[in-house]
DNA sequence: TCATATATGTCGACTTCCTAGGTGTTGCGA
DNA sequence: TCGCAACACCTAGGAAGTCGACATATATGA
């Protein structure tokens, strides 16, 4: 019981959903999925997580929803990402960088000889 | 301005206080003061975060606190690091790294040819 | 004397996540 | 035909953690 992380990190999601969708249109059902998938099983996106998530993206204007028939042949909303949102996922990977990098100086700091 | 990121990644800061912890024993105005340096001022952990942080850490029995005489002459609460605390802080690093693995996974995934 | 550094703490606002619930459709097997 | 799983959307309420602002006190040096 228990693989995968315990709770979502908070503020990565953005990150993740972004860049998801950055891989082509899709909708939330299929956002959640594909993230599990590309992940290895790692990310298990809630609804009650990802709706919400989906709405504020929306409304900050990084993401435009529309919608369209899915590939089972259902309406379903289909997210895009715009010119915002992409500067906005590439910065919020940059910081993802810079964010890791400076949890691994501080994890691999030794005790200084003083 | 603005150097350093916008806000800590939540759940970040009980690792990265435990890590600090554990380079030797330290009281709380230290423990921010060496978290910024040796993240070469990526983490600026302010007041209103840092003591709730400790006092949830001692009362997890993570941290164990005693009032000494800090470098300075004077009294300061010296934390030190529990077995729990060790452990806690392992499996949190533990955790990290896969998580990093999973969101290095998700942001270097590429479009699917079908 | 007055500002700055040292040192600890609280409070309320805000954000984001989770659990738990809800709606409705389609397809499939019993 | 009945029921269940998968598909697809959504909300409400609570928990948790971070921030900004504030409060307190001492020591040091300008």
């Amino acid at each position: 019981m228990n693989e995968g992380q315990i709770e979502l990190l908070r503020g990565t999601l953005d990150m993740l959903v972004l860049k998801i969708v950055a891989l082509g249109p899709s909708h939330g059902y299929a956002i959640a999925q594909r993230l599990q998938q590309i992940s290895k099983d790692f990310f298990q996106v809630h609804q009650g997580s990802l709706y919400p998530a989906l709405h504020r993206l929306e409304d900050r204007g990084w993401l435009r929803a529309e919608w369209k028939e899915s590939e089972t042949g259902r309406e379903a909303k289909f997210y895009s990402l715009t010119k915002k949102g992409r500067r906005q996922m590439e910065e919020e990977a940059r910081n993802w960088d810079r964010l890791c990098d400076a949890v691994a100086l501080v994890l691999s700091a030794q005790e200084m000889a003083s």
